[in-house]
DNA sequence: CCTTGCGATGAATCCATAT
DNA sequence: GATATGGATTCATCGCAAG
């Protein structure tokens, strides 16, 4: 498991590593691939948002661009009938278990996880969690304001964003949620985002709080690094994987200009700084 | 499948009807023969709030009466146990299958399913949802206010249920959801509830509004009949079953005082009016 | 009438012990 | 060793009594 890490560049870094402090590690690569890449038992929390359709649910929505994936889910999904997703849902589920599985060995025991889903995904992920090896232990709602989700007439607007959490086995020690947690995260999209899927900062920091101060914090599909900012500004450490080389540059920038060393100037002046890591 | 109909009491009463008028009718006797025997295409919204089978990770934890599972410190809320919360969570899902397919032939084409169900069983809840031949739609949550639930330190709290909704087959026409709909329901569990699993009136009421007036409401897991009561507030036509006779007592008593027709006096007054049907 | 204090409450969950 | 059982635990909030 751990040969990759022998394998690699000088300093013992895997050949996924695109930036790495002693605060912050930056992997670009396959989620499956850099975690076969990362030591067991070293990280606190996996907290993560992944593809919510992984490629739309049926062949054709997959051939689709990213972008207009994206943009249509919210609809294309509720109107497509159960009968003809199966295949894809499975094969969804068959996927997040891979990956969760083998998180579950790099997350020390008693560690969490922490997914977000929406809810047409929410069944398939508490599945593919407890199929990965996790004790599932709850669903906490992600309340949208009105204005950042798509109303439908006559309907219920699918305002809602869902928290799905569980443990590596058991959970004797408290985590660290705030007792005045109001029991479900407000948060508003915020408005000048980098990913169509991006986080609001104050529900990734009332997650972040959960983990001890100067663990570690894992997310493997990091898109533009929401996750990984808020760990830093709380003094956590971070350990980040992003596939899409366009999307790993941004989540390096946003997390380097969390922790304070960013380059200032245009943008392209940032880019040569992050250019240090391998995007293969 | 309309046999028991044909075979009932005179004005075509099935033998499971227990009180009837024209604006609702409440059959005691168990969910899968009630359903038999009410005609297709007759309902337009079930609504309904289903034994969870929830409480335990093991299958001991959720054998036995209701009564002690739920109640564990002072007085008892309710000393009548309810009926069905027994299952595991395969047979849950079977059985839920059961009867939300049986419902799909007595709720009209484009009519609603509507369920409650907590955390532990959403996914089980959707499943059979869809396994009975539901279309699954969205998924509302149900924020208790703190103080309604049992918090654990250092953990997320279990203080939301779960709206589970569905439509049979397509949905062309709009609901009869409030424009201004928060995406949530909030909503105080009763204090002098009734029935250990007693639902707030007011979020009862956003549900039923969703049936057009005089549409008919079917809810076969009456325990103390709020849907009921909500229903008749609102001008809609309800019918109601209700396995346990004392519960089914309760919801007919709270029904008729909804519908202003109780009489006033002692309980063993009302009781008597109460004797018109047969619990067999 | 307002404040303080005390006891009761919750569709629960955990863990040590027993089988 | 796995499963079943029983008792302890959780805390913000509310109702009600007392001050």
């Amino acid at each position: 498991m751990t040969e990759l890490l022998e394998s690699g560049p000088a300093r013992g870094t895997a050949p996924s590593v695109r930036w790495s402090t002693d605060r912050c590690t930056i992997h670009q690569g396959d989620a499956l691939a850099v975690l076969a890449s990362l030591p067991s038992d070293s990280v606190d929390a996996l907290i993560t948002d992944p593809p919510y359709s992984s490629g739309g649910m049926v062949r054709g929505d997959r051939m689709g661009s990213t972008t207009g994936k994206y943009v249509t889910t919210g609809r294309a999904v509720a109107d497509v009938p159960f009968a003809g997703d199966t295949r894809d849902q499975r094969a969804y589920g068959y996927w997040c278990a891979l990956w969760l599985s083998e998180a579950l060995r790099v997350v020390r025991p008693s560690g969490l996880a922490i997914l977000f889903t929406d809810w047409r995904q929410l069944p398939t992920t508490t599945d593919a969690l407890q199929a990965g090896g996790w004790v599932w232990r709850g669903i906490v709602p992600w309340v949208k304001p009105a204005g950042t989700y798509r109303p439908q007439a006559g309907r219920f607007a699918a305002q809602c964003e869902y928290v799905v959490w569980g443990s590596r086995g058991e959970l004797p020690v408290r985590m660290g949620i705030d007792p005045t947690f109001s029991g479900f995260f407000h948060g508003r999209t915020p408005r000048d985002r980098e990913h169509i899927a991006q986080k609001p900062l104050d529900v990734m920091l009332e997650l972040i709080r959960i983990v001890p101060p100067g663990g570690t914090v894992l997310d493997l599909f990091m898109g533009s690094g929401t996750t990984g900012v808020a760990a830093v500004a709380e003094g956590r450490r971070f350990v980040g994987v992003e596939v899409v080389d366009h999307y790993a540059a941004t989540a390096e920038r946003r997390i380097r200009a969390a922790m304070g060393d960013a380059v200032p100037g245009p943008d392209g002046q940032t880019a040569l700084l992050l250019d240090d890591g391998d995007p293969g």
